[in-house]
RNA sequence: GCGGGGGUUCCCGAGCCAGGUCAAAGGGGCGGGCCUGAGGCGCCCGUGGCGUAGGCCUGCGUGGGUUCAAAUCCCACCCCCCGCACCA
């Protein structure tokens, strides 16, 4: 038996060691045998020692792994008479090790699965691997190349041994030999996964490579899948798109639509054909603009004489259109001559502009004066030095017959918003930066806000934004504009060419951008769970700004389009319902399906319930149990009841999953729940391999093993919030757990002690714990669960054991006891394994059930007193603080009268309907003789009582008006060694306040009040 | 720029939706005490300021506002993180 608290806390670990000091544990030893003998003073041979103080992580964590694996105890089978749950973490991208980032997704989701597995579900957690896309073909090819960087980041983020480095130039090798890392990552962790279901994607794995294709027909039937055309970024020297990470210059340009205006040039059939992002400026426009000093071309464009830049000519033919350049000549031929206005047949004359640059679009710019800051600027240059015009042989008077026209009407702005706004930053010139920097203000503020003036004709009155859309279209229906896509900022290739846009042909696309699709997918989101519920918007969101999406490419790893095979699948693309097929992998080895036995009519049955099973399974060689056993397997996992990722996949793949589903299954398939997590800082910087602080999930485990890392990491955050991986932070959580371990050990040893409130209280709130962890995993809220089930917990027992002064009472204690084990199990489950065997429990606690909040445990008066003793001791530690005595003599508590009990219970109830009032409380007081007779008293106190009420919970105010007058004397006369004890005082006597023969030399006893005992310390 | 999430006491983080319970949970770190041969572990206390009786003052990105009362509600601003398309 413990002699007192200190024993408890201070010494059974020193004990520890002396007991097994001298035992060396041997990781490759194995289970059972970790010993050099077994231990004589442990009853049992197989528990882990615990050397030099602190426990062999690594052999028991291997040891409870071996064992889960040996009684399958994950393998999960379709059972009827269980509820399913069936959990997914998206499988990873095996062009690197693991890192925390991926550990801490997937902890979220084997801690639910533990969780829900505890509850009773029949739980499949299946795990695969995504080698698909281009990432490591390009890989390859940059270590083929030898290049530095990429030797770097494989040797040292990834630790790939140098010698291994040649065999890793083959994309499938290098695929392979980080999946057999990442397996063997995963199974330290110990995620309990189904091991069974295990594949890879691509072309490389048969029986998945038919799975897409299936995947793909389906998609194509339903029109799903279309061929179209697709704007890239073009380096027209390597004749290849050019993505972010191919770029020395550019980094997320992305290819914008501009509109083309076509301008008929005076007296001619050829068109000025000007860009824009704002046509409905076109209301405006008073003239146009060319440089004078380049090239420009005239060029058969579809059938029509365009006049632009030879660049824009280029760009165009790469963009689909036939382009044939039938002369070329300076800008300055074209000015003083006119076009006319698309609109309206006006008569523009066209002036040199030296701001146009012939690179970007088209090199023909129409201009808008009052609406546009350079077209007002460039003009103003030309009226400030008229002899640049001369030299064109223009006569200045054409520009006192330029009037800017006002067309859009903003707030905050006469009619010429950039003229104002010109003159208001005091713009130099064409030349001149703020030049830009107005531009983009006046855009800014007319896209948004501006409404269109009546000269506008049909959208007269409409928001710029608004009709926007409309009016382009508008535009091309009469043959008066027309598109073209242009880089908003200069892209450079790596081999330093300059890209521009190109409109690739005959891609094969995903219709995300059809309505009714996208209706299904959003009705998908609404009837989903998705935690956190901030999530929901952001995919609403998503879904509605989708267009289509290219599915399919020509480079790296992956399967064939059945149709049209030289495209591949891409990697987002092929990675949206592989759920289904983590179902039928079981039978799939079980049964030793070939891959060609997967037919379309297979697979339309197993997924779709189409057809004949008895015909199909004849017609491939299949028995037809095996496939009807398929079907059944797929209808009993399906739907998926949680895919958890980080929030990074929210706008790609977790989105492309919900489309892909609602597409091929009926709404009772589809998803049901989806999670999203925050993504891992390493030190607060995100994480990345060429800064060097990558963390993969093997070196986290080496160091700080399973259980340490997946609690460090769950603690980090919750929500869509990041947590930060740091080595003091690991080290701590470790420490935390030994410390669990041990104490958790010692407590199981307790024996004797009584049963009283100190036992009622514990068992009471340790309910309150159980309901908190039960529900926060519900949510999904991982950090909250955890935490509560580990350092609330603790602190409830360390409050018990302090009260029980070392002695606790054997079987609460021991029952508590397990029931931390039991919450602890889902997020360390290997020591909480470790603890169950030496608790003497049956089976895993993997296993075991999950514990329920037992309604007849809960104690308001155990809880109450509990309460009122640690505020008693709050008190006391004050008064005697402030006092600066050291060791108190005496301490004397004084408890309420009944009068008072009285007049507190009635404010209780008063503060039921908010704020409570004194003078109805008063009042209604009165009516008692007891309290009458003592107004004056009774007054001032129920001041005070409101105060006190008004100081705590609106539920434990509920609390105390169900429990009515506690009786603070036993409460206290029970407590008062432990009181004594606590704040060093030889004796603590407790009277009733208005007790004759108390001891009271200051005559506090009068200011006693329910709940704070009145003091006195000498 | 657009969309999403945030800014809380030394650090991480709860609280904010449903205003008073909040000097503000929990953990970490740090300081002191106890325990120990010593260390680690554990336990207790402290960790904005003041205080010779359980209390008072300041305080939750910045600036306003609503309210008897605001970390919590409203407005404006500043700052940080994530995603933005052929890429996993």
């Amino acid at each position: 038996m413990m002699a007192n608290i200190r024993r408890v806390f201070g010494s059974f670990i020193p004990l520890c060691i002396a007991m097994h000091n001298g035992y060396k544990v041997s990781p490759s030893e194995g289970a059972g045998k970790f010993y050099k003998e077994s231990s004589t003073r442990l009853s049992r041979p197989e528990v882990m020692p615990i050397a030099k103080g602190q426990l062999d992580w690594r052999a028991l964590e291997l040891k409870w792994q071996r064992r889960w694996e040996e009684a399958r105890i994950f393998e999960a089978n379709p059972d009827p008479n269980r509820p399913k749950c069936f959990v997914t973490f998206p499988y990873p991208y095996m062009n690197g090790l693991l890192h925390v980032g991926h550990a801490f997704t997937a902890t979220r989701v084997d801690a639910y699965a533990r969780y829900k597995r505890m509850k009773g579900f029949n739980v499949l957690f299946p795990w695969a691997w995504h080698w698909t896309g281009a990432t490591i073909a390009g890989q390859c090819e940059r270590l083929k190349r030898k290049d530095p960087e990429m030797i770097r980041i494989l040797t040292q983020a990834d630790k790939v041994p140098p010698e291994e480095l040649d065999r890793l130039t083959d994309p499938v090798e290098m695929a392979r030999y980080f999946t057999e890392r990442g397996r063997k990552a995963v199974r330290r962790m110990g995620f309990s996964v189904d091991w069974r279901r295990e594949f890879y994607t691509t072309s490389q794995h048969p029986h998945y490579n038919r799975f897409i294709e299936w995947q793909y027909k389906k998609l194509r039937e339903l029109g799903c899948v279309v061929r179209g055309t697709h704007p890239v970024v073009w380096c027209p020297s390597c004749q290849s798109f050019v993505g972010d990470h191919d770029r020395l210059e550019g980094e997320g340009v992305r290819p914008e639509e501009f509109t083309l205006m076509k301008f008929k040039l005076a007296g001619s059939d050829a068109y000025l054909v000007a860009a824009t992002f704002r046509p409905e400026t076109i209301y405006g426009v008073t003239n146009m603009w060319l440089n004078p000093d380049v090239e420009y071309v005239e060029a058969r464009v579809d059938g029509e004489t365009w006049i632009i830049s030879p660049q824009a000519a280029e760009k165009l033919a790469d963009q689909g259109r036939s382009v044939q350049v039938l002369r070329s000549f300076r800008g300055s031929e074209l000015m003083g001559k006119s076009c006319l206005s698309p609109i309206d047949g006006r008569e523009l004359p066209i002036l040199p502009g030296w701001f146009v640059d012939p690179d970007y679009a088209t090199g023909v710019v129409y201009s808008v004066p009052a609406h546009a800051p350079y077209d007002y600027l460039a003009l103003r240059d030309l009226k400030r030095q008229p002899e640049r015009l001369a030299q064109f042989g223009i006569d200045p008077a054409v520009l006192d017959k330029i009037e800017p026209i006002s067309m859009i009407e903003v707030e905050g702005f006469g009619d010429y918003p950039a003229i104002e706004l010109v003159e208001q930053m005091g713009v130099k010139d064409q030349y001149d930066p703020k030049a830009e920097e107005a531009t983009k203000i006046i855009y800014k503020k007319e896209f948004h806000e501006g409404i269109l003036k009546p000269i506008c004709g049909p959208y007269a009155g409409q928001v710029v934004r608004a009709v926007k859309a409309k009016l382009i279209e508008d535009f091309k229906a009469k043959g008066i504009a027309d598109s073209m896509w242009e880089l908003p900022a200069r892209v450079v290739c790596r081999c330093g060419t300059k890209c521009h846009v190109k409109l690739l042909q005959d891609q094969w696309f995903l219709k995300y951008s059809d309505p009714a699709w996208k209706e299904k997918a959003r009705e998908c989101v609404e009837r989903m769970k998705i935690y956190p519920e901030a999530a929901r918007s952001w995919f609403l969101e998503v879904i509605d700004w989708y267009l289509d999406w290219p599915c399919a490419r020509k480079m790296g790893l992956g399967t064939p389009l059945p149709w049209d095979p030289e495209w591949l699948v891409e990697t987002l693309s092929d990675s949206t319902i592989y759920m289904a097929f983590y179902t039928i992998m079981r039978a799939i080895r079980a049964y030793n399906i070939r891959p060609e036995q997967l037919t379309e009519e297979v697979l339309d049955y197993v997924f779709l319930g189409r057809g004949d099973p008895g015909e199909i399974a004849g017609r491939v060689g299949l028995e037809e149990h095996v496939l009807r056993e398929m079907r059944e397997e797929f209808l009993y996992w399906y739907p998926v009841d949680l895919r958890n990722s980080a929030k990074e996949l929210v706008p790609n793949h977790l989105t492309f999953f919900i489309f892909h589903h609602v597409a091929i299954w009926p709404p009772e398939l589809w998803p049901r729940a989806v999670g999203v997590n925050g993504m891992v800082m390493v030190e607060k910087k995100p994480m990345s391999k060429r800064r060097g602080n990558f963390v993969p999930v093997e070196d986290a485990v080496e160091l700080y093993g399973a259980d340490a890392t997946r609690c460090a990491l769950l603690l980090g955050a919750e929500g869509m919030d990041d947590p930060d991986w740091s080595d003091e932070n690991a080290r701590a959580v470790k420490a935390n757990l030994e410390s669990f371990y041990n104490l958790v050990l010692e407590l199981a040893k307790a024996s004797g002690g009584e049963f009283g409130r100190p036992e009622r209280w514990l068992l009471s709130v340790l309910q309150a714990r159980i309901k908190a962890v039960t529900e926060a995993m519900e949510e999904l809220k991982t950090r909250t669960a955890l935490s509560t089930a580990f350092y609330e917990v603790w602190n409830d027992l360390r409050w018990y054991l302090r009260r029980k002064m070392g002695k606790p009472h054997g079987p609460t204690v021991r029952q508590a006891v397990e029931t931390w084990v039991k919450l602890m199990a889902p997020f360390a489950p290997h020591i909480c394994e470790e603890l169950w065997e030496r608790l003497g429990k049956e089976g895993f606690v993997s296993l075991a059930k999950w514990p329920e909040p037992d309604e007849a445990k809960i104690d308001l008066e155990a809880e109450e007193g509990e309460e009122l003793v640690k505020g008693v001791l709050e008190d006391l530690g004050e008064v005697i603080k402030v006092l600066k005595v050291e060791k108190p003599r005496r301490a004397c508590l004084y408890v309420a009268s009944s009068w008072k009990w009285k007049a507190y219970l009635r404010a209780l109830e008063a503060a039921r309907e908010g704020r409570p009032d004194v003078g109805a409380i008063m009042r209604s007081l009165m009516q008692d003789p007891e309290l009458k007779a003592r107004a004056k008293e009774a007054a001032s106190l129920v001041k005070q009582l409101v105060k006190d009420i008004m100081d705590i919970s609106p539920e434990e105010r509920e609390r105390r008006l169900k429990l009515g007058q506690l009786d603070e004397l036993a409460v206290l006369k029970e407590a008062s060694a432990f009181l004594a004890k606590e704040v060093g005082a030889e004796e603590v006597l407790v009277f009733r306040e208005d007790d004759p023969d108390r001891y009271d030399p200051k005559d506090r006893a009068k200011l006693a009040r329910p709940y704070r005992p009145a003091i006195y310390v000498e």
